[in-house]
RNA sequence: CGGGAUGUAGCGCAGUCUGGUAGCGUAUCACGCUGGGGGUGUGGUGGUCGCUGGUUCGAGUCCAGUCAUCCCGACCA
């Protein structure tokens, strides 16, 4: 491609408003230009990108012989109420009526038309394992969408699912899918981390999120100083307790505690470590029919991991509850205590098993119980509700977790029978009996992706694409067109490089040398050879994007030292 | 969905408080000079000031409504 034929518009400013530097540099160098709220149209440069990290997701899945379909972006209404998840996903769903008024969504993810699919059409066990996928545009109708590409509503996805006739052969796919995620992340040229993660609304187990490493990804991670575990903190665990506070010695009695409410206050006024005060969490979890109150019970020294409460719940979703609320039930906010409790659902945490010698609210106003032992409380509720801090244990060695953000790229879980059961697709086993298909699928964000590539190799001047996701590798820079010697030497070596097969662009332009050089580093190409004063010497230079270093090549070397540059 | 802000030329912004002929930077067009870090001179093109209604002799400016976009939060396979 000539520059000067090439539709790339750039630019000195941002749209406004854009605050992340992957939209920023993505807009200014005429990869993408916005539409509306989380839509966006893809100019050349930006398409290209989108084809090549396609491409490789393309070839990784061909390895392992997952095939490619691509099934109709408007679903009808009706698979998303067989399977129930019409109400689950909300507004998020675009909905719409045909002509004859029939009711229809845009697809946010597949797992129903992949269900229906392979319904009817796959029936005994001999046809099994499968694995489709189809990357596709996906459209959700966030609640708010922002940071450019990185959370749009409508988006490029590749989204995979797999079937199965038992959970070992589940179990073999879901590793191959995770090493092929794997290698395509490293092909890609991005530093990542696997995390174990929640399954979120979609259900299911063994949920594994790729999460490449950024300072403005949403996600917060534990990872480990020194083994391979990492989770989001949503669904992380940590070691038990290494070094236990000494124990507060004392009778069970009641105390007189005046307006002391907090966890901070308790523990100074009986000069206790907070690890032998009880925090109660009051919450309002609210389920498919209905709500009530829960009270979740943690160490004083624990926060509510939100996610693990709802989850342990079993609910939809927590919202926060009121004093006034809390005053109508007859408990008395800062002085909850699990003792009596009755008509209120209590949760408690994992870690207060077998717990003494604690501190608890006495629900009476201005009162606390000491030297409480949770064995005292009968048929308790327990469950994970924890959040893990930094400089916790690593629950799988002798490391410490500390924490680092990232973007979630992929996720990749074992759906077990959720759907296949939902919608009546099965198949015969060996034993010639009806069973629901056992599923996995695997996503991964595409133009997401993009983004993350952006967020994680830029500098000040502009993006820095890796060899794999750059629009063009090499970007041959004639300095002044006007210069004859120079203008033929950027010819030549330009069309030689493109008749190698090299994804070369010519900058052609009418510009100074200044104005193309601010361009070729905005845009980010990995290398730029610029034909231009040092052809006096007989050499040309090649700038390396990356550390913007620019070593010089006598010029009848230039081919073979790109060639070699880009392997 | 709660809270906050902003809509003026392709893009980025000032002007609005205090009503009186639409501005700046950049981009763009023509011609000249220049040619190693977004160069420069001269002359141009380009706007029903988001939309609707109201107040006024007169509204970009004041009032009401509405739509859109962004930020914080809730939410997010």
């Amino acid at each position: 491609m000539r520059f000067s034929k090439a539709f790339i518009p750039t630019a000195k400013e941002a749209p406004s408003g854009a605050v992340l530097d992957s939209h920023i540099f993505l807009s200014r160098a005429g990869f993408v230009v916005q539409v509306a709220s989380g839509l966006y149209n893809y100019l050349p440069l930006g398409k290209r990108v989108l084809k090549k990290i396609e491409a490789i997701i393309n070839d990784e899945m061909q390895r392992c012989d997952a095939q490619e379909v691509e099934l109709s972006f408007v679903t009808p209404a009706e698979l998303w109420q067989e399977s129930g998840r019409i109400e689950k996903f909300g507004k998020e769903l675009l909905r719409f009526r045909d002509r004859k008024d029939n009711l229809f969504v845009l697809g946010p993810t597949h797992e129903e038309m992949m269900v229906n699919i392979v319904r009817n059409r796959v029936t005994s066990y001999k046809q099994l394992p499968l694995n489709l996928y189809q990357i596709k545009t996906k459209f959700r109708d966030e609640a708010r969408p922002r940071f450019g590409l990185m959370r749009a509503r409508e988006f490029v996805m590749k989204d995979g699912y797999s079937f199965h006739a038992s959970n070992k052969d589940l179990d073999r796919e879901f590793n191959a899918m995770e090493a092929a995620y794997k290698r395509i992340l490293e092909r890609l040229g991005l530093e990542f981390r696997i995390v174990e993660a929640d399954s979120g609304a979609i259900g299911g187990s063994g949920s594994k999120e790729l999460m490449v490493l950024a300072n403005s990804g949403e996600d917060t991670l534990a990872v480990c100083d020194s083994c391979e575990y990492g989770a989001n903190i949503e669904a992380a665990k940590r070691s038990p307790h290494r070094e236990i506070p000494e124990a507060p010695e004392a009778e069970f009695n009641k105390f007189k505690t005046p307006g002391i409410k907090s966890i901070e206050d308790l523990a100074s006024f009986f000069r206790v470590d907070p690890y032998y005060t009880l925090k109660t969490v009051v919450k309002r979890a609210i389920y498919e029919e209905g709500d009530e109150i829960v009270f979740f019970f943690l160490r004083g020294s624990d926060d509510l991991q939100e996610v693990k409460a709802v989850n342990a719940a079993g609910a939809l979703d927590l919202v926060d509850v009121s004093e006034d609320e809390i005053k109508a039930l007859g408990f008395i906010p800062g002085f909850i205590g699990p003792l009596d409790v009755k008509n209120v659902k209590c949760i408690f945490d994992n870690d207060l098993k077998d717990a003494e010698h604690m501190i608890c609210g006495a629900n009476e106003e201005d009162f606390h119980f000491v030297n409480v032992a949770m064995s005292v409380i009968e048929d308790a509720q327990f469950a994970e509700l924890y959040e893990v801090k930094e400089a916790d244990g690593c629950p799988h060695c002798s490391g410490t977790l500390s924490f680092t953000k990232g973007i979630e790229v992929g996720h990749i879980f074992k759906l077990g029978t959720t759907y296949s059961k939902a919608l009546g697709a099965e198949f015969l086993n060996e034993k010639g009996q009806s069973v629901p298909f056992i599923m996995g699928t695997y996503g991964m964000g595409v133009s997401r992706l993009i983004a993350a590539v952006i967020e994680q190799h830029h500098d000040e001047k502009g993006c820095i694409w890796t060899p794999a996701t750059a629009p063009y590798l090499v970007n041959v820079m004639v300095s002044n067109i006007k210069d004859d010697d120079q203008l033929q030497l950027g010819e030549k070596l330009y069309n030689r490089l493109r008749d190698a097969g090299v994804d070369v662009i010519l900058d052609d332009r009418k510009e100074r040398f200044g104005f193309k050089m601010k361009d070729a580093e905005l845009i980010g190409f990995p290398f730029t050879v610029i034909v231009g004063k040092e052809l006096q010497n007989g050499n040309v230079q090649i700038l390396h994007r990356q550390t913007l270093e620019k070593s010089v090549v006598a010029k009848d070397k230039v081919f073979e030292a790109v060639m070699e540059l880009i392997g």
